[in-house]
RNA sequence: GGGCCCAUAGCUUAGCCUGGUUGGAGCGCCCGGCUGAUAACCGGGAGGUCGAGAGUUCAAAUCUCUUUGGGCCCA
């Protein structure tokens, strides 16, 4: 089925076909994906949309790493889900995928791989074969991503990614620089920026990663120059500035202290914030201080003071405000107040030294090393410098303290070099010239949710700063910029000018270096142009995404066309990242932000929330998630779990739950499919308004919900309420469809007659199910269709079919009301069974309702069938509102407190004849205030508070409330309920039996019971139905059933035995088919012998074929000759010396020092002989496996073995239950042992085994395993306590056993 | 230091906009039951200072303020 056996849409489209009966995702969705792949079904999804209004989708690309990780996989999860939405609605939507390809991350990857180290290296290694390397790096990255992605289900345009490596998207980056160079944005400055040393460029603030560092914390002293006795105390944790410093900075505002400070004796005076004086103190371990005078900062502006370092004036010509003191509105009061000022070495000092017109110094170069201008520390690294010049200090008596501390420090993100400040020139888009349009796009799109607009993004905007769009590497798009030593600059935005410039050869590639090589004529002075060496920030590259990959400006159609971006959806740091850079080229373009409307997506966490990371080694793989529950069961869960733009802590269960709603949706598609197929249901053949007369009440029910369902899914994607989409069809399929639904119908399900009650629920059920998978087709494209296919297909795809419609005139709110109250009633029934002890199997009698108000009562009847069904009673009531169950007992009770008040001597009469009369009379009197009683002739008058009444229960009834009313449950045992309750034990035991035995539902039975006589005359009574519900040929009351395969079960404490027998042997003969002489009486013997196949009868001896209870002798032996014919065939080893041993010598055969290999030995007892056999295997150098019962961590074994080597039986199933299925994995599991050869097995407990199957089942289990034994020179150590079986099982049992010890 | 978001059972969460029965689910745990679509399911139980504090109100998980912790973005 699947793949390749799907409906061939066109001839029997509309046929129904079965699913096969479990869901098995991955299988099933490779399958679909091939399905897709091989007959074009995107294509031709796509296609059919063409007419549609166009819709742009905007991909954001991710960053070309090779693997996709979570926060890739919900992204595109959240972009597919949401182009299949707008797909099946009509529209036709360009979905091209994205990569991003340029930068340092893939640079950083090819240095390592190649052997360099550093720009010179890569400048020696060359320029072309690096960039080479790094093209053919990203090339191959990207293709593997598009495999992972299209493993998730994704369709997007794979064979057609933008790429942002292309010319064509080089030339539009190229063409948005001129775009601001016409209008003044495009800028070169010096600034001070983050630097990394090692890559030798310019990072901006999205390529930092923080992490906390140790630094050294120091106070320093800056002697003022026209009082050295005085110093100011700067702090700083950069010792490695200081010999940049040109300034000191204190905040105008703040009050500085002259204090004199004493420390073992000697005396100092320091100026520092007042507030900090004592801190200060304290810190530096003063023995006292002294607050000389007090004055604000501003009076301190200009003072001059001695720097620590003297730099030679060639190097740093001393301008007006040279090392004296400054003001600066940032300093705060912390550490000492005073702020070491290098406008060098940090953008804040920079804007101050400006300010004060200084020419910023930077002694440090490119790759992090002091210059000649500080000669003693020349050529050292910069950070690396500060130990020498913490001694410095310390030797010229200018440290004032020094400590170490941790802060968080900035990392390059890729090579993780400590970034520094340094001083460069740049080039800058000028963001204040367009902010303000920018602000206004941000209020113009919209934004889901609402603040990651309103507030986020224009928050960022707001303070945006001047976009450093140079760096100074080698894979990226080059800046488009040529300039002359005379000023001039010329930006080019397109291929077509340069063929202007020498060196140009058409259809070059763009990159550096070959890029390098074009020179211009300058225009004003004649002399070369040469092209700035840099390269383009990758956040420029995306930023001109939404034209770039429509090939503009080479190309304008497309553009025309397509232009702005409808819809892009990224992760919350892109308020920094895409949504920013594609606001900025867009605004510097188009006068426009690119897209109209952005939905912020939240990031994938580990479980407990914090962020995913190799070196926390917390990463889950999405692919190893998808190879367990399957893609559609991942992006269920990730788009259900939680609200978009939240982050989500990834929960290992949560894909496990998601599949568990997607196997109950199977579930119920393979029962509706099993049945419709069955019956050729056609579902075309009539509409809703045909089948509308034969509805019943549950029918339009179903039709409401599905409707509601419909409106709801569609308002919440409306609304981007992702989450609440694809809750609403979880609960819709779980409650509605599945456990409930599905539940009415199946009696109507099983109706041989094709009467339009049985077609009415075909009907529903089939539009519930058609309506749900294309609900659920964008959030999980395979399993719907998979569904799709088998219970439609006349188009060739559900991604073809249009967005369910919803009509709200199938809404029906009071039958919805109605069923709510039936289902809690029956929940609540169900609740008092439980409490009471009886099983819902067993009928009650009687259910009496009575609603808070009639209109709950008649609510309530309108599915008064469906109640009585569900709860199984006999017969149910309704009182209304205002009166009560007339089987209520009313109950006088007298007070004898207030009796005694007043009538003292009589009280106790009276309470007895007030108990005596008939309660409704007294009641209705009293209520008149006429009630009066007659004691030694005399009346006494009853006062209503010397009565209270109660109404009491009838025997055998519980009274149970619900939300809105009370209800009466009588339990009552009649004989007829007896009858009808045995007779539904009886049902259910003999189709656990047909379940056991495998067959199949259509197969006729004939069935034999043994049981008491008054159970048998019941089961007589109920015959007809016993025999059509179980399908029985014929049903025998026997004394004891004369098959071997007869099992007798406890119902209710009574003893009842039942055999079964197939009579249509359709499978079973098929099985033999090979011996086709065998009458339908051999192959029932086969059967009832537990034989269903012919390898089970191949692996039988001559012997035991011979002695088949039923089996004729004649056809016995053709059987036995058939197998002779091949004489390898193998044979069960009655050969083996044990077993031919009698059964007595085995008893005495003291189990010998060494084990036996091909042995099978059985302990009888209850200790553990067993694990001594077991170690002993061990010590002998065999293989453990051990099979208990046991809790694993109960075990007196678990420590010794790993855990390969255990199998829990606990663990294998429910608890308390151990089926034929688990039988069959146990033995699978035991047989893929002994294959690897050297085995020991130790089953302990077989009992267990055996008490929770049939017993033939688990005999052949052993018999099958003895013979493994055997043959793989294994050995197998059954342990069984002997007491829990029958004599005649045990012997059997002990049977297989060569050794008993 | 600023902007925004988040905080409810062991875990994941609904409810909050628009205050009103006893704060619902799922997973996990314990007990019981059902099962001819279901490797399912149903019922019961244990498990909540709704992060903390204050205020508004007849009434606060919900509105307001403060505060603590976490996240994103900035300074």
């Amino acid at each position: 089925m699947g793949g390749q056996d799907r409906p061939d849409p066109g001839r029997d489209a509309a046929m129904i076909k079965q699913v096969r009966p479990n869901y098995d995702p991955p299988t099933m969705e490779s399958e679909i994906q091939h399905f897709w792949d091989s007959k074009e079904i995107y294509k031709k999804t796509k296609k059919m949309r063409l007419e549609g209004p166009d819709f742009y989708f905007l991909d954001g690309p991710p960053y070309t790493t090779g693997s996709i990780h979570l926060g890739t996989a919900v992204n595109k999860a959240l972009k597919d889900m949401l182009i299949r939405y707008w797909r099946m609605n009509g529209l036709n939507v360009r979905d091209q995928p994205g990569y991003d390809m340029h930068g340092l991350p893939i640079e950083v990857q090819v240095e390592k791989e190649v052997g360099v180290r550093s720009k010179q290296e890569i400048e020696e290694y060359g320029i072309d074969r690096f960039v080479d390397n790094c093209r053919r790096f990203a090339l191959d990255l990207h293709s593997s991503m598009s495999d992972q992605f299209k493993q998730m289900g994704v369709w997007m345009d794979w064979d057609n990614p933008y790429l942002t490596i292309r010319p064509e998207y080089i030339e539009a980056a190229w063409w948005t620089i001129e775009r601001a160079e016409e209008q003044g944005l495009l800028m070169d400055d010096d600034r001070v920026l983050s630097w990394c040393p090692r890559c030798e460029t310019a990072l901006a603030e999205a390529e930092i990663e923080y992490w906390d560092e140790e630094d050294p914390s120091i106070f320093v002293k800056f002697p003022l120059a026209d009082d050295p006795s005085t110093s100011l105390v700067i702090w700083t944790t950069t010792p490695w500035t200081l010999p940049a410093n040109m300034a000191v900075a204190v905040n105008p505002a703040t009050s500085y202290a002259k204090v004199e400070m004493s420390r073992k004796g000697d005396r100092e005076k320091f100026i520092i914030a007042e507030s900090l004086v004592e801190s200060v103190a304290e810190l530096t371990d003063q023995d006292g201080f002294k607050v000389i005078e007090t004055f604000d900062g501003a009076s301190l502006e200009g003072r001059y003071y001695n720097p620590p370092f003297r730099i030679a004036e060639s190097y740093m010509p001393p301008s007006e405000w040279t090392h004296r003191i400054v003001l600066a509105d940032y300093v705060e009061e912390n550490n000492t107040g005073i702020v070491h000022t290098a406008p060098g070495h940090g953008p804040d000092d920079f804007e101050t030294g400006k300010r004060y017109g200084m020419e910023p110094f930077c002694p440090v170069d490119e790759a992090g090393r002091f210059d000649p201008s500080v000669p003693q520390y020349e050529g050292q690294k910069a950070r690396s410098s500060n130990p020498y010049i913490i001694d410095y200090l310390q030797d010229r008596g200018l440290l004032l303290h020094h400590h170490g501390t941790e802060h968080r420090y900035g990392h390059c993100w890729r090579c993780r070099s400590s970034v520094i400040f340094r001083n460069t020139n740049q080039w800058f888009i000028r963001i204040d010239g367009i902010k303000e349009r920018m602000a206004e796009e941000v209020s113009r799109v919209r934004w889901s949710p609402d603040w990651a607009g309103s507030s986020r993004q224009m928050n960022w905007v707001e303070s945006a700063r001047d976009w450093c769009i140079s760096r100074q590497r080698y894979w990226g798009i080059p800046l488009p910029v040529w300039t002359c030593s005379c000023g001039e600059r010329k930006v080019v935005g397109t291929f077509d000018q340069l063929s202007d410039g020498r060196g140009y050869v058409e259809g070059m590639d763009p990159h550096r270096p070959w890029i390098d090589s074009i020179v211009f004529n300058c225009p004003r002075c004649s002399r070369d142009m040469h092209r700035v060496a840099d390269v383009l920030d990758v956040w420029f590259d995306s930023g001109v995404a939404a034209w770039a990959q429509l090939g503009y400006p080479s190309e304008g159609k497309p553009f025309e066309r397509w232009f702005p971006g409808r819809f892009i959806t990224e992760a919350h740091d892109q308020t920094r990242g895409w949504f920013y850079s594609q606001l900025a080229s867009g605004v510097i373009s188009f006068d426009r932000a690119p897209y109209e409307e952005v939905l912020m997506h939240g990031w994938i966490l580990d479980p407990k929330g914090q962020k995913m990371s190799k070196s926390k080694g917390n990463v889950i793989e999405p692919m190893e998630i998808i190879n367990e529950h399957g893609a559609d069961a991942l992006r269920l869960y990730m788009l259900k779990a939680n609200a978009p733009w939240e982050d989500l802590a990834f929960q290992k269960d949560g894909p496990k739950n998601a599949r568990k709603v997607l196997n109950t949706l199977w579930n119920v598609v393979n029962f509706a499919s099993t049945y419709m197929a069955l019956d050729s249901y056609d579902p075309h053949s009539r509409g809703m308004g045909d089948m509308e007369p034969h509805f019943r009440n549950e029918d339009r029910w179903m039709i409401s919900r599905t409707e509601r369902l419909r409106r709801g899914v569609d308002e919440s994607l409306q609304s981007r309420n992702v989450h609440k989409a694809a809750r609403a069809i979880e609960e819709y399929v779980m409650e509605d469809l599945s456990r409930w639904y599905v539940r009415l119908i199946r009696d109507r399900m099983w109706s041989e007659e094709g009467d339009s009650d049985k077609l009415a629920a075909y009907f529903t059920l089939h539009y519930a199910i058609m309506s749900v998978v294309r609900l659920l087709a964008p959030f999980c494209p395979h399993i719907s269709e998979e569904i799709y296919g088998h219970m439609d297909g006349r188009l060739e795809s559900v991604h073809m079919s249009d967005w369910p419609s919803f009509n709200d005139s199938l809404i029906d709110d009071s039958v919805e009301l109605s069923m709510a109250l039936v289902q809690e009633i029956v929940e609540h029934a169900a609740a008092e069974r439980q409490s009471r002890g009886v099983k819902l199997r067993w009928p009650m009698k009687k259910m009496v309702v009575k609603g808070n108000a009639d209109s709950i009562n008649s609510s309530i009847a309108l599915f008064e069938d469906v109640l009585m069904q569900q709860a199984n009673v006999k017969e149910l009531q309704f009182v209304p509102a205002d009166k009560e169950w007339e089987s209520l007992i009313l109950r006088v009770i007298p007070n004898p407190h207030a009796i005694g008040k007043v009538y003292r001597q009589w009280s106790s009469k009276i309470a007895k004849l007030l108990e005596s009369r008939p309660a409704e009379m007294v009641k209705k009197a009293v209520e008149r205030g006429e009630y009066e009683i007659g004691i030694e002739g005399q009346f006494l008058k009853i006062e209503p508070n010397m009565v209270s009444f109660r109404h009491d229960l009838p025997p055998h009834t519980s009274s149970v409330e619900f939300s809105s009313g009370v209800m009466y449950l009588d339990f009552e045992m009649t004989p007829e309920i007896e009858a009808e309750g045995y007779t539904r034990e009886l049902i259910r035991r003999i189709q656990q039996m047909r379940k056991d035995r495998r067959l199949d539902v259509e197969e006729y039975i004939k069935t034999e019971v043994s049981a008491e006589s008054r159970l048998q005359g019941y089961f007589e009574q109920w015959r007809e139905h016993i025999m059509k519900e179980t399908r029985s040929r014929s049903i025998t009351f026997v004394d004891e059933p004369s098959d071997e395969g007869a099992k007798t079960w406890d119902i209710m404490g009574k003893e009842v035995a039942i055999s079964i027998r197939p009579v249509q042997l359709s499978q079973v003969s098929q099985a033999f088919s090979a011996l086709g002489f065998l009458s339908e009486s051999d192959i029932i013997a086969l059967n009832q012998a537990g034989i269903y196949d012919m390898e089970s009868l191949d692996a039988l001896s001559a012997k035991e074929i011979m002695s088949i209870p039923g089996l004729r002798i004649a056809e016995a032996m053709k059987i036995v000759d058939h197998f002779k014919k091949s004489e390898s065939a193998p044979v069960r080893p009655v050969e083996t010396p044990a077993k031919k041993a009698p059964a007595e010598a085995k008893e005495k055969a003291a189990p010998a020092e060494e084990l036996e290999p091909g042995m099978v030995y059985m302990s009888l007892s209850d200790g553990d002989k067993g694990l001594t056999l077991l170690r002993r295997a061990v010590k002998q150098g065999m293989k453990p496996l051990l099979i208990s019962r046991t809790q694993p961590e109960k075990h007196p074994m678990a420590a010794e073995l790993d855990e390969r080597s255990m199998i829990w039986l606990s663990s294998m199933s429910k608890e308390n239950s151990f089926n034929p299925r688990d039988l069959h994995r146990l033995e699978e599991m035991i047989t893929d042992r002994l294959q690897r050869g050297r085995a020991a097995v130790l089953i302990e407990g077989m009992e267990y085994i055996i008490t929770n199957n049939e017993f033939l089942p688990a005999l052949r289990m052993l018999q099958n395993l003895r013979d493994l034994t055997a043959e793989l020179r294994g050995v197998l150590i059954v342990t069984i306590k002997g007491k829990s079986l029958e004599e005649h099982e045990l012997s059997l049992i002990e049977k297989e056993s060569d050794r008993i010890v």
